[in-house]
RNA sequence: GCCGGGGUGGCGAAAUGGUAAACGCAGGGGACUUAAAAUCCCCCGGGGGCAACCCCUUGUGAGUUCGAGUCUCACCCCCGGCACCA
């Protein structure tokens, strides 16, 4: 295959080649100095990959090449680009995977990161491995324990027992948003409530403020919207409901509700409670406290899978209890009920069958009283209720409300019950506090001592990094507490207040923690006494670029930014927002059909680089589809790529001085014009595709193409195809790499423009001939041209003629009729 | 149920309201070659016609427009996310 006289292109003869001299040369990394005086920053960040055993598999290597070209291509513009890369390698995914193997995670890791180091340098990715980060080494931890204590000291962290949601087989607690439909986000085990000790992150403080600065940061929509939603602002009321006794007198105890209703008030029949809410006991008529306390207790064993089924039937118990609806002052029952749930809200509800569907199909359920409060069109205060009406109209049965309209009802209730006491305005957050600590082996410890005399006592700086200490049986087990808690050596230690006999924290901080601010750390790794330099981290940071999954859209993207803008009001950082512009990949499925291992259809970059070469892979995979959207990998459609880059190779390297063909040279300078607007769009499949138009055009009839044709197609395709990049253009006799300039060729407009057109000529909006006019020309004469052609004669023959529609360079269309 | 993103040839996909299917794969035919590879040229949505040409075609149905893949409305299907959030 290979055409020794012509010097064919050998794929991995000039791979090696140049990701030796790279290496040698430190083409893409920095030293300290550089890292400092750079000129034109640019960072261009991606999210970094948890190091498996099974390595890099085609959909990592899809969105780092399309981030690299990212990276390269604002290279090739001048910018200093920093493209750092790392390792998320913390977390029961290695946790699960070591236990599996039966091997140490400490001792697994190292392979795994050796293994992704060589896959990554293979596909030709522009890292900076003298920046790079492992969050399992003390270095890196060292500062992420640093990072908690900061949230501590700020009163931004603390330790508190909260029902959390516990999976039996991993053995751990899991966030709320690591369980899916009440199932185990990475096991699927239904998962099960538990009271446990946690850590949590006050985000909830920070709610209103990370959903406003969504409002100038620059990220795809539909990250946004996720984050939209899951912060899910609401806007209502918070009323009172008094209880009362079985006289109707008020017992001076009060339920308050959360309600973005209120205007319906009136309306509220009954009270719901969540089963754990603190006021059960005491609102309990004591001859009903056995249903209810069984009731209870059922809720609360009940796995989180059965209790989130909407579709569920009602369930419920009375408690024989009463409150006053302070609207109607009427006396209405308290229930308890899973539906409500006690992390939402105040864990009540004022139940109002008429106008919500769930509190409908309640009180058919249990009988109670349904009214209506709100007439849509056509309805009176008498119409009958089929289901909850939740549409627009007027109030009724509602007092001295009678006849407002909806649109103004909330504001008028709530203004009501404000001047009246019992209620006001309330905004509600959707979101919750974050849980940090994980009751498990492989994480950063959390840096705390507690000492019977001074309570949970942050260890000091200067003693982090709290190491984690290799242990053989590493195991959770069914106790909720962490295998670090059998280590006693380990957690007996002396208070850094006191000094009296103290005892570690035994819970290691949540992976999101992790990586909630590696990207700080890269820019300033060459520094062993801070976890980032200031001056650098003003001149690198915010983040240019940050490429990554969608997958992260809420968790990782949200957390981070929450600690930056921690660390921001800290006063450690300027910016308040880590990332300026974010865009999510697509998935890559193979062969129509999504990868799985247990399909077999997983495909992996090296035996495709072995056959291939990495530049074409990565051409390949750029080429697929639109890198927002994804694509599908069909092996045979490699073939394309392959024969291009061999026929730029060729071309290139019997490119013959001398004139260009003007229209070559036309169709090079549209190409450099369309492939500079639409990298930066990341529409890469339309620019390569421009590209191989391109150089079909300059090998058109089998000629030889001239080295002005060619030479700019160099650097056009050098973000996605690299190494040959390299190696042409040296061989065009340039000095250096190609990306060491700023070698991003420009296009000349005039150069770039047609001189005759193609003008499409219809009769009434259908295509009857085409003619090639110059351009420019003058309308007049272009009609007459149009008018003309046989075909179009032949339809305007015996028609009214009624319009011509003329679009410049376009289009003429006769309207006849 | 709610919120996103989609639905275009045999396949991956292109198309500022203006010639639908660029680019690529697969397929067919040809040139060059002893032969093959590579390369180059031609064909390649469906139907009709000897031909010139004509008709149909972007999930379905309406609408706006001289003109709709693109805009509007309704609906169907696929993919993601959220989901008893009061």
């Amino acid at each position: 295959m290979v055409n020794e006289e012509r010097d064919g292109y050998d794929p991995s003869a000039v791979e090696e080649k140049w990701q030796r001299r790279w290496e040698e040369r430190g083409t893409n990394s920095f030293t300290l100095d550089e890292l400092r005086s750079a000129d034109d920053p640019y960072y261009n960040l991606m999210m970094f990959p948890y190091p498996s055993a099974e390595g890099l598999h085609i959909g990592n290597i899809y969105a780092f090449t399309g981030a690299d070209a990212h990276g390269r291509y604002q290279r090739l513009r001048g910018r200093t680009v920093f493209e750092p890369m790392g390792f998320d390698a913390f977390g029961i995914h290695s946790e699960n995977f070591a236990l599996k193997v039966g091997k140490n995670p400490m001792d697994l890791i190292p392979s795994n990161v050796a293994n992704f180091t060589r896959q990554l340098k293979r596909i030709g990715g522009m890292f900076d491995w003298e920046h790079s980060v492992d969050t399992t080494q003390p270095e890196y931890y060292k500062w992420t324990q640093w990072v908690f204590l900061k949230l501590l000291e700020a009163g931004l962290a603390e330790q508190k027992e909260a029902p959390v949601n516990w999976c039996p087989s991993c053995k751990t607690v899991l966030a709320n948003e690591q369980v899916v439909g009440g199932e185990c986000e990475r096991c699927g085990t239904p998962v099960e409530q538990r009271r446990i000790k946690q850590w949590f992150f006050k985000i909830t403080r920070y709610a209103q403020r990370l959903l406003d600065n969504l409002g100038h940061i620059d990220w795809s929509e539909r990250t946004k919207k996720s984050q939209i939603n899951w912060i899910g602002r609401s806007e209502g009321a918070r009323l009172d409901f008094p209880v009362v006794d079985d006289a109707g007198n008020e017992t001076g105890t009060v339920i308050e509700v959360y309600t973005t209703r209120p205007d319906t008030v009136f309306g509220a029949t009954y009270m719901v409670l969540s089963p754990e809410h603190p006021l059960v006991d005491t609102i309990t008529n004591p001859g009903l406290s056995a249903p209810v306390y069984a009731y209870r207790d059922k809720a609360k064993s009940k796995d989180l899978v059965a209790r989130q089924k909407v579709d569920k039937t009602k369930t419920g118990v009375s408690t024989g209890g009463y409150c006053r609806n302070p609207a109607t002052g009427e006396a209405i029952p308290i229930w308890i009920a899973d539906y409500v749930l006690m992390d939402y809200g105040t864990g009540a509800i004022m139940a109002v069958p008429g106008h919500d569907q769930r509190d409908f199909d309640f009180a058919k359920q249990f009988e109670l009283p349904i009214v209506r409060v709100v007439a849509g069109p056509g309805d009176d205060a008498d119409t009958p209720l089929e289901e909850a009406y939740v549409g627009p109209g007027t109030l009724v049965n509602s007092g001295p409300f009678d006849g407002t309209d909806v649109s103004d009802s909330v504001r008028a209730l709530t203004d009501w019950a404000a001047e009246n006491g019992w209620g006001e305005a309330q905004v509600n957050f959707r979101l919750h506090d974050w849980c940090v600590s994980r009751q498990r082996y492989w994480g950063p410890p959390i840096p705390v001592i507690h000492c019977d005399a001074c309570g949970a006592v942050p260890v000091p700086e200067e003693d982090l990094p709290v190491v984690l200490p290799r242990i053989e049986d590493f195991k959770p087990d069914d106790s909720g507490i962490s295998p670090l808690a059998r280590v006693e050596e380990w957690f007996v230690t002396t208070c850094p207040k006191c000094g009296a006999e103290a005892k570690r924290e035994t819970d290691v901080s949540d992976t999101f923690l992790d990586s909630g601010w590696y990207f700080l750390r890269y820019p300033s790794t060459d520094f062993e006494d801070k976890p980032f330099d200031a001056d650098i981290t003003r001149t690198w940071l915010p983040v240019d670029m940050y490429i990554g999954g969608q997958e992260h859209a809420v968790l990782h993207l949200l957390y981070s930014r929450f600690l930056i803008m921690v660390l921001h009001d800290l006063g450690h950082l300027d910016h308040e927002e880590p990332y300026d512009v974010f865009r999510a990949h697509g998935l890559i499925i193979a062969e129509g059909a999504k990868m799985s291992k247990s399909k077999g259809n997983v495909i992996l970059p090296d035996p495709v680089i072995d056959e291939f070469g990495a530049d074409t892979l990565r051409t390949y995979l750029m080429f697929m589809g639109p890198f927002e959207e994804g694509g599908d990998y069909r092996a045979e459609g490699i073939q394309g790529p392959y024969g291009f880059l061999h026929r730029l190779w060729d071309s290139v390297l019997t490119a013959e001085d001398g004139e260009s063909d003007p229209d070559v040279e036309r169709k090079v300078h549209q190409t450099i014009r369309q492939v500079t607007e639409q990298i930066p769009a990341l529409a890469y499949n339309t620019a390569i595709a421009a590209v191989m138009e391109c150089l079909n055009a300059v090998r058109s009839g089998g000629r030889t193409a001239k080295r002005a044709e060619v030479e700019p197609l160099v650097p056009l395709i050098a973000p996605f195809a690299p190494h040959i990049a390299e190696e042409l253009w040296e061989r065009l006799g340039h000095e250096g790499s190609i990306f060491d300039g700023a070698n991003w060729p420009e296009h000349d407009e005039a150069k770039a423009v047609e001189s005759s057109i193609t003008i499409a000529v219809q009769v009434n909006g259908k295509l009857r001939a085409s003619i090639d006019v110059a351009k420019e020309a003058p309308e007049q004469e272009v009609v007459a041209a149009a008018r003309a052609e046989d075909n179009v004669k032949r339809h305007l023959e015996g028609a009214q003629e009624r319009r011509v529609i003329y679009v410049k360079d376009r289009l003429v269309n006769f309207v006849v009729g």
